[in-house]
DNA sequence: GCATAAATTATACGCTTGCATAATTGCCAA
DNA sequence: TTGGCAATTATGCAAGCGTATAATTTATGC
């Protein structure tokens, strides 16, 4: 006669933030086809069952877990905004070296965003998730070189901020990819500085640090 | 009576190459969870079972589709590098030109690429096949650069050129992602432009075209 | 305290998966 | 022409999957 199991019962958010976060962790760890529903539930402490009760299917449940995971990424980029200095050229030394770097930069980070890239060819609710967090961080990027080079009493190239953003942004995704993906490959701060000369050189500006 | 399905035999290397490629269809067009042993043999026109004759484990398949695929881009990567010009400004702006347009920007391509970025961080092979093609690329990248310097008079930056061939390679990667990602968010030969006037400011250099 | 509703566990079902193995067929050598 | 062998098909199996649903326990309001 096996005693049923104990449970407490938690708050609906509670319990749908645990899933979730058990979720991005078996992503993270042996990717989308290791998030099981059995694994789900067992790392989240719950059985099965329960799953269902929140979700009503396991693609429910992933669609959730990605729109957390980019709206998380995309709160601590603004929360970093505010801890920026005021100074424009300052302001985006700071902002590079922040998405090169660590906590950014991450194996973590990089496996569940590889994850997702994945659907975002074939699926519309995340190929709409990507392009809004894309153009909300080239956005800002390109609003930071345009004080940046204001400041410095340059002028904006021929063609606008535009190209330069897209560029700047393509350079700071490639960076922290090969710096997530093959971290032994980079000394220390080697990403930092080699991020921050290549927008001097991009800008032709001079910015501290 | 059923009769049993007609069959021709291929000789090993047809079959082999036959199955790799259902595989990397299937992959691209559905990700990983869709390539199953079932999915695959009806995509190659042959039954299950021949998938066990020829690789003795799906695994097995799969890393050889990977291997197939990295170095297929590789080869088509060096077969170009052939047809560029020979001098050097030029040759290097071909190379750029060529690394954001298609048919190497291309989604199927990325598609698999973001499939096999996700098994980098836990499967060693994989690991081993991304260092080495991404180490192949720099470099190849790094001596176009530096010969495009010396040919235009110009000293390599203190530092050297690793620095510059490492965010050269960032920016191309960066720019073959989001064209891949989102076609219909540049114009038609806008990325070319973008990342040879960025490779312009880089090396503060003229480059043609 | 007790009833009641909701949260959670437990169990089961049908399907698909990768893999094994037996049965057959196409092809080549003699 | 015809054996014989390897390539291929056909069939089956156990495990794991997502989902459905019934049974039970926890908490809450009165």
């Amino acid at each position: 006669m096996n005693a049923r199991r104990p449970y407490r019962r938690e708050g609906e958010e509670a319990r749908r933030a645990a899933l979730i976060q058990a979720t991005l962790d078996c992503i993270a760890e042996g990717g989308p086809q290791a998030a099981t529903v059995r694994a789900i539930a067992l790392r989240a402490g719950v059985t099965q069952g329960l799953i269902r009760h929140y979700f009503a299917t396991k693609e429910e449940l992933i669609a959730a877990a990605h729109e957390s995971l980019m709206s998380r990424l995309t709160e601590a980029s603004a929360a970093r905004l505010d801890e920026l200095p005021a100074d424009p050229l300052a302001r985006l030394s700071g902002f590079i070296a922040n998405a090169v770097t660590p906590p950014v930069v991450d194996p973590r980070s990089m496996a569940l965003w590889a994850a997702s890239m994945q659907l975002v060819p074939r699926d519309p609710a995340m190929r709409a998730v990507h392009e809004g967090t894309y153009l909300a961080f080239r956005d800002r990027l390109e609003a930071m070189i345009a004080e940046a080079l204001q400041a410095a009493g340059r002028q904006p190239p021929p063609g606008g901020t535009r190209a330069l953003a897209i560029a700047g942004n393509a350079l700071l995704d490639g960076l922290w990819i090969e710096g997530s993906l093959l971290p032994e490959h980079f000394a220390k701060n080697e990403m930092k500085s080699i991020a921050i000369k290549a927008f001097e050189r991009l800008l032709d500006l001079e910015l501290p640090e």
